[in-house]
DNA sequence: TTGTAGGCGTTATCAT
DNA sequence: ATGATAACGCCTACAA
């Protein structure tokens, strides 16, 4: 991996390298015409391309910027991934990608990647867990992006503060209305008829799931509706699944609840939404028909049926704003707006 | 963002910074136990973190692969980034990401960029696009990537090898049989019984979507059937959208295939087959019902009804494999396998 | 306008 | 075992 390198080019342009170096990259162009065009000219002939691990060295900003997601290949982080890469190229900048499943120690070893990296901004996609297991590692990950903080790093946060920091500035905060949101939902859906409400939450102190829960509480308050039973698994598809079957098990046409209201499901995303369906479903048809709303809006289940209801979230918007604030190096926090969505039928 | 330099922990630690990178960054601790601990100490009390930049610099190898993908926000692509990101975590490497819609110029950025940073290696997920408007941009893309492998770069491909390349080591290609796979996929549906084929492909020259048709094609040759049309759409839900539309339009009752054989549309790939369903639906209940098939069983359409027949590709595998192998040096294609999912009613 | 020289933070090659 | 010292490839005063 030894390429060709900026003395080089001037070798042969027979200029100096300081030369070679304002006209490849320098903004201005100072040089004069004909020997820029000569290192020009040498430069291509041996296929130079600047090292800009040695140009973040001497200017001191290395060009990237770090995301942190849970896992790649879940819809939600994709989609943020996505705004983040577009901002990222609309600066500039390059992004480097970290997948950690949520668990502070990974997420710490990302922190540690990209401020080794000397990234420009990082970007912290993943709600954040709370709890005793995780204290240590939430603190030390404080401490880290603390002081990435005040050394000038910047970084974007996507949903709730990093619990614990206390660096004045570098952080910058996109709020998502959770709570608002879901209680809008739950609100919306007690209209729809008498129901009875379970909600599908994911792991107890998962900061996110945790706001949806209180949100759709309140929104079933708000309805004059008694507080639902809280079902917890895992934030994925898998943990709607098994829930879902749990719940199923329990609506058996023998075991069914005495008032008859048909079951409503909220699930505090939308793939455990879409795993709480498919386990219903694949306990044959039940009466009455269970109904699922989930949250986040995927593109993917918008043609879902039935339609599920959800929130949705602008989530390459939020992507966006998250990297671009951070490197504006906007102070106050920017919030985003949902919405509520309908649909289906049953 | 100026950060503590091993100088500084040189400094306090009252040793020379040769002595300090030996115990922060060497691998055998030649150090003394004594001034090992001082070392380390004063390294924790200013939270330094090495410069990654510097020691690339140094050691002429970056820790960094890069991934180039249409899209991230594709279930297709976003699966592929999971396994790349896995496997280059387990390599210690940390992933750059880069989007390019699959134009050849924004690939060429992206391995620009890339091989600025001297990627340790290159992952090149997205199918190329021939023809004659791509016809420059991918010469030059093959020149580019062909001058970083003859320098010591990997890079890995998926699908198909770039085209025009010409350096002899450096490519490492993971084999999708996409061909082969469609044909399965079209003699299985043609085995239902009597179907009015459609095939509805991505853009002309799109290699893997031209793979697949091809295949389809070859499909209902073997099984004595006619060829299909081709309608042509971009590679995606709304592509598949739009040409379902079309399609809808022609199965009107009043306009129904005199045969009456119900119509399958063989989709290129599953995001188009999405598409298509809801422009189906959307038309209405249609006699006799279309089926529509896809390719690549994205993960969360396996839940979506009707099911979808499609052909299963091990995404995560193909990403890691194609990151792996390049890393590995490993000079022969590796080739993943696929299956035939055969899903769902009318 | 162009060239010279020093520095960016590490590692690696020498001596010691 | 430890410490100078020279790269690594580039940028940027400063001097010419």
């Amino acid at each position: 991996m030894t390429m060709s390198t900026l003395a080089e080019v001037a070798h042969i342009a027979g200029v100096s390298s300081a030369t070679a170096s304002r006209v490849l990259n320098g903004s201005f162009r100072t040089p004069g015409e004909d020997i820029s065009a000569r290192v020009q000219r040498a430069a291509e002939s041996i296929g130079y391309v600047p090292n800009a691990q040695a140009q973040a060295l001497a200017t001191s900003t290395s060009g990237l910027v770090g995301l942190i997601v849970h896992d790649i290949a879940a819809p939600y982080f994709s989609t943020i991934a996505c705004g983040v890469q577009a901002a990222a190229r609309d600066e500039g900048k390059i992004v480097l990608l970290a997948t950690t499943d949520g668990t502070p120690d990974s997420e710490r070893e990302a922190v540690a990647a990209f401020v080794g990296r000397r990234a420009d901004a990082i970007v912290v996609a993943g709600s954040r867990t709370i709890g005793v297991k995780a204290a240590h590692a939430n603190a030390e990950l404080a401490k880290d992006l603390d002081r990435y903080c005040n050394n000038g790093g910047r970084v974007g946060v996507i949903g709730h503060p990093i619990i614990g920091a206390t660096a004045t500035s570098g952080y910058h905060l996109v709020e998502v209305p959770n709570e608002t949101l879901a209680t809008e939902l739950a609100q919306e859906l007690a209209l729809e008829g008498p129901r009875n409400f379970v909600i599908m939450a994911g792991p107890d102190g998962l900061l996110t799931s945790d706001d949806r829960v209180r949100g759709f509480q309140r929104g079933l308050a708000a309805a004059g509706l008694p507080r639902a039973d809280v079902v917890r698994a895992s934030f994925n598809r898998a943990g709607g699944y098994s829930t879902g079957l749990r719940l199923a098990s329990g609506l058996r046409p023998d075991t069914a609840r005495r008032d008859g209201a048909p079951l409503t499901v909220l699930a505090a995303n939308d793939m455990m939404a879409i795993g709480a369906v498919a386990a219903l479903r694949s306990a044959g048809p039940l009466i009455p028909q269970p109904r699922v709303a989930g949250f986040d809006d995927i593109e993917l289940l918008r043609d879902f049926p039935p339609g599920l209801s959800t929130v949705r979230l602008p989530l390459a918007e939020i992507g966006r704003l998250a990297i671009a604030e951070a490197l504006a190096g906007n102070p106050s926090p920017v919030a985003v707006a949902g919405k509520i969505i309908l649909r289906g039928s049953p």
